[in-house]
DNA sequence: AAATGCGACAACCGCATTATC
DNA sequence: CGATAATGCGGTTGTCGCATT
């Protein structure tokens, strides 16, 4: 039998809300509050919409200090740099950015920011180059573990490539010497990879646990803010742990230090000598089993190095496997052939963007602390 | 000028989690 | 402690307007 639907959809409306419901809304919540029931709400106040419908229209477009549209930079970085390190958890990013929705910031991802930085194709040619990368990536694990790589989502590959082409521009600027004193501002994805770790087929509930490791700077806010945030999303295991074993500073990963992999970005290493640190598990962050893309990547990466080169050796990350660019000119597979490609192709204002190889959260957060 | 394609965004749907009884 | 209800969240869909053919 099945779950029972929260209210009649027969009776209820759908669709874009009138001016004249907005408006219903708007007063009796700002006047009584929600109640703590939004499903009697409606109800209450002549509303024919479901109670998540009004809840939703509350949320994201009538509460007070709303923003809509015109994301700036600071916001296109923060948003690309959490997406890069927790996915998904558009809930999440959206609490680092005061005034946007989550569903805002999903929307803008997916219609603006993802072409920006992963780069804007004609469709059939962006179809296609998804088809060979994905194609090249089960190849690159034939014999071994191909169905992990196919296995791979679409999310864990647009991750990969932005993670990618973030660091092949990273490195192009490098290699020419520019913003070498310039203020760190785009994220490195720090990537330790820690030996003895299970291999793949294992049980979900054995997967590694995974950590995105934030170091910051002490007098910084982002901590706070991401401190907040985590909480929020219930992640307080991780910091109820951290404040249980306050040496472990940022080595620290709940389950044992033996199975689990780090995957994640921090700050310079000018600024070494990180006093505060958030971590935010995998296992509540990105899915009920602690089984999600970080594992996948690991998944992937491991099925691959433990047979051609022999798995991690001392926490170094193994080059990424061979890779078809998807535009079918090169075969890459060390990080400076891929930048040689990415420094080749239109990178579009994210090239811009790119100047150093961490990320300044704390700007951002003093910013909108104002 | 009409048809078609495409991007942007609001809203819905279903699942997972949390709260309550 | 289990069942049920309520809420939160992320993925997906529907619709509208603009651009292109």
């Amino acid at each position: 039998m099945g779950r029972a639907p929260c209210c009649d959809k027969a009776s209820v409306k759908k669709g874009p809300w009138s001016p004249e419901e907005d408006a219903k809304l708007k007063a009796y919540i700002e006047e009584n509050g929600t109640g703590g029931n939004w499903i009697a709400l409606p109800q209450k106040i002549g509303l024919k919409r479901c109670g998540k419908s009004c809840r939703l229209r509350w949320l994201n477009y009538l509460r007070p200090n709303i923003k809509h549209g015109d994301f700036t930079e600071e916001e296109e970085h923060i948003i690309c740099s959490l997406y890069i390190s927790i996915g998904s958890r558009w809930s999440i990013i959206a609490a680092q950015l005061p005034g946007r929705t989550d569903n805002d910031i999903k929307n803008y991802w997916n219609t603006k920011l993802k072409k920006k930085l992963l780069g804007k194709r004609a469709p059939s040619r962006r179809a296609r180059a998804n088809q060979e990368l994905g194609g090249t990536l089960a190849a690159a694990t034939a014999g071994g573990s191909t169905a992990a790589a196919q296995a791979l989502s679409s999310s864990a590959l647009e991750r990969i490539q932005l993670h990618m082409r973030l660091q092949g521009l990273y490195s192009a600027f490098s290699c020419a010497g520019i913003s070498s004193n310039a203020p760190p501002q785009w994220p490195k994805l720090e990537t330790t990879l820690l030996p003895n770790r299970p291999l793949p087929g294992m049980q979900p509930t054995d997967a590694i646990a995974t950590a995105v490791s934030v170091q910051h700077h002490p007098q910084h806010l982002v901590g706070q803010t991401l401190a907040a945030a985590a909480a929020a999303a219930s992640t307080s295991e991780v910091f109820e742990a951290e404040q249980l074993h306050p040496a472990a500073g940022a080595n620290y990963i709940p389950g044992g230090p033996d199975q689990r992999a780090k995957l994640g970005f921090c700050s310079s290493s000018a600024e070494a000598g990180l006093a505060g640190t958030v971590e935010m598990s995998s296992s509540s962050l990105l899915g009920g089993f602690g089984y999600g893309l970080h594992d996948e990547l690991y998944d992937f990466i491991y099925s691959r190095c433990d047979q051609s080169v022999g798995g991690a050796q001392g926490g170094v990350v193994p080059p990424l496997p061979e890779l078809q660019c998807p535009d079918g000119s090169a075969i890459i597979g060390a990080d400076e052939k891929f930048s040689a490609w990415t420094a080749s192709c239109d990178h579009g204002p994210a090239g811009q963007l790119i100047q150093g190889n961490s990320v300044n959260l704390q700007d951002y957060v003093l910013g909108y602390d104002q």
